[in-house]
DNA sequence: TCTAATTTGTGAACAAATTCACAAGCACTC
DNA sequence: GAGTGCTTGTGAATTTGTTCACAAATTAGA
């Protein structure tokens, strides 16, 4: 398969989120145009992305909604669940955890870990906060397939290090620094000064031009 | 000023992360080379990158951490103080108010709101949590430039258009919803599931392939 | 002062992503 | 079953972004 680009799974995302919202509705047809006026995008562009995959819809008619999410689903891996942990039980694995959206998309978060001693042991919903030092272990028995780091930045290479060895093949990393991870490990970072400096730029720069994505 | 891609935008943060690192540790003088290596691209698109905006080097001797540094903050529009009102004072909200890097890179959280009586009054460090009622007459008053939006995905529209007829002109939306905003609004939406997906889609599609930005 | 070793800045070549534009397919009507 | 109105799917054209490759600066050493 060709490879994709990001910006095409990342509209994707956008396209699914819309159909689900249009599905609980219970409206049955779209068309790429109502995806791309949700979306914020052209109609030519919700069509190329779909094509990449296949064509899943009727000329003259557009697209059954059921059919097309049920498909986005599939092609973005939803159609299973996957097993999350979550690494540093700070505020942000906090609001990682008890986030609904994510046990709705098939994300089970079925560890929690922690070195500080005050955190192990308490209780966050179904999940008790282990000792970082389990991770290799716990990893082989629960069969972790992403993780989420949520430790400071002076530990996290080092943290992300013990999760590819403990074989975690996708990391969604929140600590503000550049990882350094062979291929073959997914790795997406969020890093809210970035995004706070994209703003700021906007804001001194071109003062104006909506930079959503 | 040519339009700067969203891409250069944030490897421009990039560099900045790792200048300020070496320059805390002493280094005086870097090469594009150097960034290129760190920053995980290539020396021709970190000199690229920079000279959208003049030329900051030396040929033969590389760039002088303390001005390259100095003059990537006055772009980026680090070199003030930026008045940030967090909205929603739920984890989310919590998280970002007591970020440390937040202050560190001039931005200030001078205001938290929420509309929930049980939260209102609360103090979250020096501000208190107020009743969103107040956020017009406050933005007015305390000149927020940037407008934190922490709050639940049915809300999230409503709360944006309160925002900007309040007269603020970047938004950091954490809601999973796309907003609408007028022209003139810059907006950055971080949106979870959107992050998580990219890492199903590579772990199903191209199991493999690092995806990192 | 000349030569060698670096490293920048940038036009030109290349690659990737988006948009255009239109033939092909489908539903509905007469 | 021919005509009309829509909407998809997709090559081609265009635009945007990245990489190449090299002249121009600069330092250091002889």
């Amino acid at each position: 398969m060709r490879r994709i680009a990001e910006s095409t799974v990342r509209r994707l995302s956008i396209y699914l989120g819309f159909l689900e919202e249009i599905e609980a509705r219970g409206v049955l047809t779209t068309s790429s145009d109502d995806l791309a006026r949700l979306g914020g995008t052209t109609s030519a562009q919700v069509r190329k992305d779909l094509s990449f995959f296949g064509s899943f819809g009727k000329r003259g008619l557009g697209y059954s909604v059921p059919e097309l999410s049920s498909r986005l689903r599939e092609i973005l891996g939803l159609e299973r669940q996957w097993k999350v942990c979550i690494i540093g039980a700070g505020k942000i694995g906090a609001a990682l955890a008890r986030y609904a959206g994510f046990a709705e998309r098939g994300f089970v978060v079925s560890g929690v870990y922690d070195s500080d001693p005050k955190k192990i042991g308490s209780k966050w919903g179904p999940v008790t906060v282990r000792d970082a030092v389990h991770l290799e272990r716990d990893a082989a028995a629960n069969g972790y397939q992403i993780a989420v780091l949520a430790v400071p930045a002076e530990e996290a290479q080092r943290v992300a290090d013990r999760i590819v060895s403990a074989g975690i093949k996708a990391i969604l990393n929140f600590a503000p620094v550049q990882l350094s991870l062979p291929n073959g490990v997914a790795l997406r970072t969020v890093n809210m000064a970035m995004e706070l400096e994209a703003l700021t730029f906007a804001l001194v720069n071109r003062a104006g031009a909506n930079l959503s994505r």
